[in-house]
DNA sequence: AAGCGGAGCAACCGCGCACCT
DNA sequence: GAGGTGCGCGGTTGCTCCGCT
């Protein structure tokens, strides 16, 4: 990738815009629209680069531009979607008017700073999360958990793991009667699979992860407050990106045996696996797990619309998913 | 009043992707 | 297909402001 010409000029003007600047580009812009960036400056008569006078457009001069403190239910939909989609700012923008993905990325770095800062409630339930990007994740959750109390929360989420941890963890959690998970898709044959033939090989767990077909079509994961004492009632699984898995499978899976060959290696579907299923069912082995954590119940509910060719990697369908989203 | 440090934020940098030739 | 260019994005930097000592 070669440099930008753009931005190799001698004379191109950096730092802050004077109100000149300013005028310049809202005047050139605003009756000419910005076509081409590069060509903008010297049009407008500005000693910029392009890409200088793009990013003061679009993060400053844009007349949609909405300013000032974010609202608490922008700071809601922040957390959920950064719970979704991690550091994509610009498709947490997206969601969120007016508002660039300079501000939102400023304002989360300086807000999970702050909040970070704060000693975090200590966990009364020791698991060992000893990790230290695990302990990282942990807090995230623990953070958003913490600040989103409303009664019908929504958590979109990558570190899935995570937060059913945090989940099984902490029964305070289930306070909030509907909470909604979302998770990030991707294949999940094999981990479908994998929950098939662990299910059948499960004599003492037959009704865990019934319907496990299910997984890949579904995009929720419900949690019933009815079932207390760290029990999920209905619960929907959804397509998870493989990342996701192991800490997924970590906190879900009951104790069962995960077949394995001579090698240690995963055998699913008689196949065998030493990539990360292997790492996830190490993991598996070695966590004690409530046995009735998880009920994998038939779905009867809809997120809405035709969510059949979801893609959850990209704004639009997340958006999507919230616009379609049902009251509850 | 001056110095210092942290918070907030605007702007820059570097990379990846898409498109064009 | 390869190289050039434009755009968009996330990470980072550095400036300004403000509170504290």
């Amino acid at each position: 990738m070669g440099h930008h010409s753009c931005c190799n000029q001698q004379k191109v003007k950096r730092g802050l815009w004077s109100p000149e600047e300013d005028e310049k580009l809202i005047r050139y812009i605003t009756t000419h629209g910005y076509g081409c960036w590069s060509e903008v400056p010297q049009k407008a008569g500005l000693q910029r680069c392009g890409k200088s006078c793009r990013l003061r457009w679009i993060n400053y001069l844009r007349p949609d531009i909405r300013r000032g403190r974010f609202t608490p239910e922008e700071e809601k939909l922040i957390i959920s979607l950064h719970g979704a989609v991690g550091n994509r700012w610009a498709h947490i923008a997206s969601h969120l008017p007016g508002r660039t993905d300079n501000e939102i990325k400023n304002y989360w770095n300086s807000w999970i700073k702050k909040k970070l800062k704060k000693p975090s409630k200590p966990s009364t339930k020791t698991t060992s999360i000893t990790d230290h990007h695990q302990q990282q994740q942990h807090q995230r959750s623990q953070l958003a958990y913490n600040t989103i109390t409303s009664q019908q929360d929504i958590f979109f989420t990558q570190d899935i793991g995570t937060k059913s941890q945090v989940l099984l963890q902490d029964s305070t959690i289930f306070n909030s009667p509907n909470q909604l998970f979302f998770f990030d898709s991707g294949s999940l044959d094999s981990m479908t699979n994998v929950i098939n033939d662990a299910t059948n090989r499960s004599t003492n767990n037959a009704s865990l992860f019934q319907e496990t077909s299910m997984l890949n079509s579904e995009l929720c994961w419900q949690v019933d407050q009815v079932q207390q004492q760290h029990q999920v009632k209905t619960s929907y699984a959804i397509g998870m990106d493989s990342n996701y898995l192991s800490s997924l499978i970590e906190s879900m899976v009951p104790p069962i045996e995960i077949p394995r060959n001579n090698n240690n290696n995963l055998i699913v579907g008689g196949q065998e696996h030493n990539n990360q299923l292997n790492e996830w069912s190490s993991q598996v082995d070695t966590l004690q797990c409530c046995p009735n954590y998880l009920f994998w119940d038939q779905e009867d509910g809809s997120l809405g619309g035709d969510h059949e060719n979801i893609d959850p990697s990209t704004s639009n369908n997340m958006g999507h998913i919230l616009s379609s989203f049902p009251s509850l």
